[in-house]
DNA sequence: GTCTATACGGAGATAGAC
DNA sequence: GTCTATCTCCGTATAGAC
């Protein structure tokens, strides 16, 4: 009885999945690189391999193929949140730092959504919300965490929770957007130097201890 | 004796000169709302009222204008470092609040040519290296600003007076990325705010002020 | 699912008249 | 200094064969 014609070991559906993927990927690729404006679809086919036309087949127009890369690989969202699961109960003095380098280099890693997220918000107003959302998300989860370490008394109460969240966040944006290009080392060495320094900063302020000021430094 | 030919008000060289002007504006502008590849040189002679030919008589290529335009433009740069000029003798509790909050105004309002600087220096390479080069200028005329103030006793000395400089650059540049947009008066509360909370923290810091503590959590 | 062929407009840039 | 006219190529998108 041949029905299904399940002859070959990859179904059609599964063929034409991994065809989108292969696309999308390529078009983020390039798109990071040379912005969406400055990528023709022709390009992007090249980079797959295949002719043009079969990138409107998978996609109905330009346009709709960048918002489904942006909805396929802004997983650097999920995973940073990850880093913060479960860790309110921690102290910030031991866990504010790995977070804070993890989500420099979660950036890092994903730098291609990362900058085609950056620069086409700019221009487009479905990205621009999506850019919108992301920075509301994070900030909002870190502000979170460190309201639970004001609450059991490591920090102190009238701390300005959100805009601490959003200079760390920041500053991990722009050390991604003037440091990336180095080479994998030097770039580690940095980012460990560069968080590091800001979170002792946070924690300890910048005032020099003379005697009877500040809070009471001793 | 007819020699310069001087009848009119406005020589020929000032004219030119003019209508440069005009196209570096009209430019700035589209480029700031659609990007440089996604302005034709066709909308922005539209803009200005000329044909576009006249755009090559004055610009050899389109490359070339966005060089231009970026030459041309980034005041920016100089407005925010006389904001420093002559404050080394003043204590940042009094003054740095304002320069803080004058450097985001200066970005809100120069607006155009930073959003152009930031989303095209990740496509062109000498956009790219311009604003590397500004990021530094105004990170490092700040951080100079920061060591004379430890010099005078009011910082503590090790402080990483460079990593400070970048995170409160960093957190003005995102600052202004996710609020232009805002009416004038709300965006000026939100900027108060924002950069207020950000030195009031930075000052200070963040530990709950728990007896015998501040250097060494209990 | 993939390719070939092609329509159609718009892109950057040039030549030459005024 | 400015415009008109035009060249040439490349852009997105479609139709239809295989």
């Amino acid at each position: 009885m041949p029905e299904t014609g399940r002859t070959t070991r990859t179904t059609r559906r599964e063929q034409a999945e991994a065809r989108r993927l292969q696309i999308i990927d390529a078009a983020l690729n390039l798109v990071a690189q040379h912005g969406y404006a400055g990528t023709s679809t022709k390009q992007i086919a090249q980079e797959v391999g295949i002719t043009e036309g079969l990138i409107f087949h998978y996609f109905p127009t330009k346009a709709e193929l960048l918002i489904a890369v942006a909805r396929q690989r802004m997983t650097f969202l999920a995973e940073a949140l990850d880093l913060l699961a479960g860790l309110d109960d921690l102290p910030a003095h031991e866990v504010l730092g790995s977070i804070v380098l993890g989500w420099v280099e979660v950036i890092q890693s994903q730098a291609d959504i990362v900058t085609m997220l950056l620069t086409e918000s700019q221009t487009n107003a479905e990205l621009g919300g999506a850019f919108r959302g992301v920075v509301d998300e994070l900030a909002g989860a870190l502000s979170a965490y460190l309201t639970s370490r004001v609450r059991a008394g490591e920090l102190r109460t009238d701390l300005p929770v959100r805009a601490s969240a959003l200079m760390f966040f920041s500053s991990l944006m722009m050390f991604f957007l003037t440091n990336r290009g180095l080479p994998p080392e030097e770039w580690r060495a940095r980012a460990s130097r560069f968080t590091g320094e800001m979170l002792d900063t946070w924690f300890r302020g910048a005032l020099a201890p003379t005697a009877g000021r500040t809070a009471e430094p001793a």
